[in-house]
Parts: structure tokens; sequence; C-alpha cells
DNA sequence: TAACAAATTTAGATATATCTAAATTTTATT
DNA sequence: AATAAAATTTAGATATATCTAAATTTGTTA
């Protein structure tokens, strides 16, 4: 297939990295990326060599300093893009994310903090994940799944775990989007779904849904 | 080197063909892009099996419909980014082609049509070249280069032939940009250099400079 | 028009990124 | 701890884009 370059690489491992602990495997970036688990093995080799890895063999990857800052950069990027289609292309937010991984490939550091500055400085991209800043700071706040919210806690939608069109277009039809104020009602322990209150009208959510929807309590 | 694309290679078949008559030479093109002639010809036979171009053995190529509709979807991209990085990022006209090089290459038509009505469909980018609308028709108005310009006669500054920084720079230190008024005062026969009006002040350019400006009357 | 020069193409080399299949190492299970 | 299963790496194959150098064609000039 198409050759995928070191920065998709080590964004991937960035984010499989985020949500486990311990070095990364091979085959969880092979699965990721969508390549072949032999291919990653000599990526890994490639991008060890430029010292944006600690590599060893049989015992996956794991970024160094400057890797980490390699995948930030590129992260700050793609949200910043993702930010401007939404805000100023009209772009809607399960839209944006096959074109933001174009964009985030495009070299220009004036671009990017220019960009940055047009959108005035923004901290979430459209899903709710922080934009790293100049200096790849970003602001994480606490934030809990919806499935973690006590009963009759009141809570803001502050973000998505899954970013896929599906399930942001299926959040758009129950009128769910980052603000909602969100609060459930009533855990049916039989299957584990929710009555929820979302904005101003109640519905049924299943126990995945609530698994992929972040909130502030 | 870097794989050039096929993207590329339209452009500059479509921006030589522009500036000469009849078919486009492989040495012509390997100037422009920067390769090897024998890497152009394998280029050629693989535009030629898209039919993107006509193309016969030694006799150089011609764009097809097809072809020349791709290139002109590509400079549509290339003026469209490069008028949102002057008017909104705060890109000087001599920064914005090396940027715009890579932005012309992002798949979305949505991006691009959105792209246009934020800025207002625009008809010129920011050197005074034409943008393709989305049908790709371009309006160019009769303009002609400043040295062609009669003694005394007044005309305003439109394009620039050559959009090299140092070219561009150039103007920039002489306050010289599209829609400044021109008008030449003297030609001094001996050495053709010029004695000009621009804007309220007044200058000597060299022939050269005159053959880089495009006016209209 | 013959012969040389320039342009172009072809053939084969190099470099890169990916893959398949076999070999090796690690992890899990009995 | 021995063995099976899973994960990982290696070696070699394929495909692509480029190059160099040689061969071919076209054009130019004596």
């Amino acid at each position: 297939m198409q050759t995928l370059s070191t920065e998709d690489y080590l964004k991937a491992i960035y984010h499989v990295s985020q949500s486990s602990s311990g070095a990364v495997a091979t085959t969880s970036i092979a699965k990721q990326i969508g390549a072949k688990p032999s291919s990653v093995t000599d990526m890994f080799k490639k991008l060890s060599d430029q010292n944006l890895v600690k590599y060893q063999k049989y015992q996956g990857v794991s970024l160094t300093n400057e890797g980490v800052k390699t995948a930030l950069r590129i992260i700050r990027k793609h949200r910043l893009w993702e930010s401007f289609l939404v805000s100023h292309l009209n772009f809607n937010w399960d839209e944006v994310h096959q074109v933001a991984e174009q964009l985030e490939h495009i070299q220009s550091e004036k671009l990017t903090n220019e960009l940055e500055r047009f959108l005035d400085y923004p901290t979430h991209d459209p899903h709710g994940d922080p934009i790293p800043n100049r200096a790849l700071f970003m602001k994480t706040y606490n934030k809990i799944l919806l499935n973690e919210l006590p009963v009759n806690k009141e809570g803001v939608c502050v973000g998505v775990k899954d970013n896929s069109s599906n399930f942001l277009r299926y959040l758009d039809r129950r009128q769910i989007g980052i603000g909602t104020p969100l609060q459930v009602l009533h855990r049916e322990d039989f299957d584990d779904s929710l009555h929820i209150q979302a904005g101003k009208s109640t519905l049924m959510i299943t126990i995945k849904i609530a698994e992929n929807i972040y909130v502030k309590p």
C-alpha cells in the first residue's frame, strides 16, 4: 500500500502509549496503522536510529523526549486544523478527521502558529481533545466517562472517546455535543442501560454509548 | 530525492505549455521539476497511460482535456491557499509559495470550495494570478509588461511574472505592489533603463525589472 | 546530405517501503 | 519445567521511483 510516514508512526505510538502502560507492542501499532508486524519492526529500527524511540528487540518501543515532542507537534497541527474546519469552513465534527490527517503533515511553523493566533488560541478541538500550545503543553481537565457519573449528579459533556463518524452522527441525532448538560436519571441493572437527561430531553442509551462520552462533573 | 507526484508534473506541464507553443519537451520539464530527463520520460508514459497527456516518443507531451482539468484543480487550490495565507495568516506575498506547494495537494473538494466561500470568491491571488473558479474557469484581463507600456501612459500594477522571493522583496522595498499606479516617465535608450512613477515616488529601474511586472493600461 | 550535436529513450543499477514466509523469542498453559 | 501458542524478527521477494550510462532519434550545420 502507501508509504506511511515516520510521523504517522509516532502519532500512533503516542496514542497507544496514552491508553496503556509500559512499552508499546509491535502488533498494537500494526493494527492501528494497518501494516504488517514485520513492516512495523522495520520502522521501529528506523525511528530508533533517529532517537525518536527507545527500542529493544522483542520488547516494543517507548517514545524518547524528542519523540514525544514530534508526536505532540503533529497532534497540535491536527487539532488546530480540525478546529479551523469546524469554526470557519462549515465542517461538521464528524467530517474533519480525514482532512486533518492530511493537513497535519504540512510543514511550516509559521503556518501553525498563525493558524493558532487566527483561531484565538483554542485550548480544545471540536471533539473536546486538548490542543498543545506552542510550548507543546496542554491543559487536561478532570473528566470521567458518563457511565462513571453517579446517578442524579449533574455533568457537562466535554469530549468523546470514540471519534468515528458513526458515533458522532449518533450523538448529533440525539442532540448531544460538547457543552451539553448530562445527568444519569436511572441505571437499569438488568442490561446496564441508562436513562439520562441530555439538555432538555430525556432518553435511553446503552452502556457502550456511555463508555464513549466524557463528562466533567 | 523525493518522489514527485503526478500532480507536480501536470502543473509543470501546464505552466510550460502556457509560456510556449506546441508540445512540451522532456528537457523543459526536467529543468522545471529538477529531475533527470529519463525520469521525466518514465512519468510521461505513466501520465499517458492515465490519459492525462498525449505523448509521442521524441515529440514531447500535451495535456488532454482531463489533464488540463487536473492541473487547473491544483492551481485553483494553490492560489486559494496563497490568498488565505496573505489575507488571514499574516504571510507576506513572498512567503506563501513554499507552503502553498504543500497545501495544494490536500484532497478534499469540500475543503477547497469552503475555503473559496470563506475568502468570498476571490478572482486573483496575491501575485495577481487568476484563480480558477469551481467550474475551473478563470478571468484573465488584458495585461502587458511594464516595458511595453508607452511612455507617459498611466497603468496599474496587476501582477508579476517572476514569483521569486528575491524579486517580490525588491518590489516591497520600492513600495510596488498589486494596485500600485505605474507610469513610464522616460526610457533611457543607452542602457534600456526606465524612469518610472510608482505611486507617489519616482525611481529608476532596469529593463529586467520592467519585464517582470504586469500592468493594466 | 553527411556528420555532428543535442535531445530523448532504454536498459540496468540503486534505494526505499512494503510484503510473505520462515525462524526466533517470549508468554501462557498444563 | 516442558510444551504449545502468540508475538516478533529476519531473510528474501515484489513493487516503485529515481538515477547513470549507453543507445537511439531528431535537429542543425558545414
